[in-house]
DNA sequence: GTAATCCCTACTAAATCGATAGGATTAATA
DNA sequence: TATTAATCCTATCGATTTAGTAGGGATTAC
């Protein structure tokens, strides 16, 4: 299941990405308007502009924008941020890779392939969206 | 993430799919063989008995067995036994339907329509997967 | 009758999730 | 310079879920 972070986060991406204009946008205008507990969001916003996504500024007018165009923000990079590892398995992982305990050798493991096959469907749907696809619907 | 339960339950599936015959497999065979804790085991098999994809025999020589032709047992029920919804969102899942509070309107959430995209691809690498696929390598 | 096995309920420790609280810092502007 | 509006940061907290464990009851083979 996908944790309220990312979804909200997702949300407040993509609700930056239509906003007009490069003005930095509050922090309350986006909780308001998708129904997002505030100081939630705040510390969802905070962990985007740490590892890159997002851009802020402080004081008076503040607040965060797109670092890059958002044809350039992949579901990929975004999804790792937020959710951590795509794969269901870390023994599947790319970027959060991690041996099983109990498993002796993962090439003989039938949880492992069919693993496989899911992260690869599903990378191909992440890396082939981007933030402004989110954002046209 | 995959649960325990999860990884567990389909490793067991595996053993007893993989084994030569019809006879009840016990528990502790396949906790033993597989490195799965005894007592969580037995309640994973508990459920998938319950749900109707093993059958037991209790008793001495007792033991789980499988109720169809592992040919014919599926990954999208299996999944939906053990994991629950395929579907990363509740408002995505074709059996575990829920609204979210936060979104007036579906149709035009942005999330949605990204996790239909993943669900589809998750959904067509289990349907097209059986327990005998996966015993197989 | 005894040993082996599944069946069932209840419990628990640890981790994670979804938030909330409160103040420190920074910047615009009057 | 004082005020106000915003982000920044750390800490905490209650609820839920996860990953088991404990202990006994019921059933069957021999």
């Amino acid at each position: 299941m996908l944790s309220k972070k990312t979804k909200y986060g997702l949300k407040a991406l993509t609700y930056i990405a239509r906003k007009k204009g490069d003005a930095p946008v509050r922090v309350s205008e986006i909780a308001e308007s998708e129904n997002i507990p505030p100081k939630f969001l705040e510390s969802i916003l905070l962990t985007l502009r740490k590892s890159g996504v997002l851009g802020s500024k402080k004081g008076k007018h503040g607040g965060y924008y797109l670092r890059q165009d958002s044809t350039e923000v992949k579901m990929t990079d975004v999804m790792r941020v937020l959710e951590g590892p795509i794969a269901m398995v870390p023994c599947v992982s790319l970027n959060f890779y991690e041996k099983c305990d109990d498993c002796p050798d993962e090439n003989l493991c039938s949880v492992n392939k069919l693993m496989i096959q899911v992260r690869d469907n599903t990378l191909k749907v992440f890396r082939s969206t981007t933030l402004a696809d989110l954002s046209a619907t």
